[in-house]
DNA sequence: TAAGGTTTGTGACAATCCGTTACAAAGGTT
DNA sequence: AACCTTTGTAACGGATTGTCACAAACCTTA
């Protein structure tokens, strides 16, 4: 039982829940009520903390969860507590904002590398990372076990990325391009579009 | 029936598929059956048809769907035909690729206005936007009906913005700050962070 | 024209997931 | 000691989803 695979549902409310509990975290809070939790996720309190419970009492009954506690159990549960490595593609606008954000830091991610092809970017700085030419991403993926690649290219060459990511070995593509990018079965990728979430937020405000 | 509220998980699954349709579009495609938007999604084919047979039959037996026939009906039902404004906040990093990207722009928003305070930002072009300066909001909230907000800005300066549009009338925030917002329950915030969509997807990976 | 393959539209059913209500136990506050 | 808050947990009913199944419609090819 404790062993299972979480079932979809019960991951990403607890990356829900992640993503609120680091928020408020940095706003200085020590701890949070499933109640408050709740406001932020709109996921039912008692939804919340029965999805904690079937790990553990990490709680404090009439007081709520200590954030700090909370943040390195949800990781345990997600066994993301590791550090990750990533190579970001594309050192335009999208790729620096990024590499600049933290928001990847703050996740367990290191950001090992940034690639390029434009000679006017590569061998420049970007925070503390230096854009490497696209020509070496074979061997860094080696060197510095890269598991993750996202792309903040144009759709145009985000395929060709692609495929030289899966031929390096790696299993987990981030695409922001609007390309639809065709992958072998083992290979998850995933695609965020603002607007459409945006459409989706809208719906219900109209409704 | 059809003039129901859509459920959640409804509106979620017509929304991404409306993403990859999107996509496809723009590589060229005609025409995609449900087979195919099912490995791009991960939802179960015949769980698209029957989504989508709910609304009328939109399908060609032996065939599959025509794409753009099919995006305009999906807006349809998720009553976003028109046209939405939204005003973008921060001519950073984030900012100014969100605004030359084009994925708003893809779904029927329109980008009506972008603001900084930065003064030496203030003044300059991003694509054919000019940034304005902050103490417009009010003036062009109004005049030009924005409807979305979104927050490419510090984490400092999210709540505080998020005040000033909330008193300008908007209901839809969008955050890509750190910041954890505090609003009014009449309004919407979302927001997104990549770095917990990719715990959720390493999860699936590493298990 | 006929045959064969593909894909939609749809029904039925079981399994799972989720929201809700309820309540005792534990902690804090006054 | 009395009272309030919040967790942990059980029970239940409803909603959603995955799966199997199959006829009808469309295309291709012989």
């Amino acid at each position: 039982m404790v062993n299972d695979r979480l079932t979809l549902g019960v991951a990403s409310r607890l990356s829900r829940y992640l993503q609120v509990l680091t928020q408020a975290k940095r706003m200085g809070k020590t701890s949070i009520s499933s109640q408050a939790v709740s406001e932020y996720t709109n996921v039912n309190p008692t939804q919340i903390r029965r999805d904690l419970s079937g790990f553990g009492k990490f709680g404090k009954r009439g007081v709520g969860y200590d954030i700090d506690m909370l943040i390195g159990q949800i990781r345990k549960i997600l066994r993301t507590s590791g550090q990750h490595h990533i190579a970001l593609f594309g050192a335009g606008n999208l790729g620096q904002a990024i590499a600049s954000s933290g928001v990847f830091g703050d996740h367990g991610f290191r950001i090992a590398a940034m690639f390029d092809v434009d000679p006017e970017k590569v061998g420049t700085s970007v925070g503390d990372l230096t854009v490497r030419h696209y020509t070496e991403l074979q061997r860094v993926v080696a060197e510095d076990g890269i598991q993750v690649g996202v792309l903040a290219v144009p759709s145009a060459t985000a395929q060709q990325i692609a495929d030289d990511l899966v031929s390096s070995g790696v299993k987990i593509i981030f695409n922001y391009s609007d390309a639809l990018l065709t992958v072998p079965s083992d290979v998850t990728v995933h695609a965020s579009n603002p607007a459409v979430e945006l459409l989706y937020a809208l719906y219900f405000y109209l409704s």
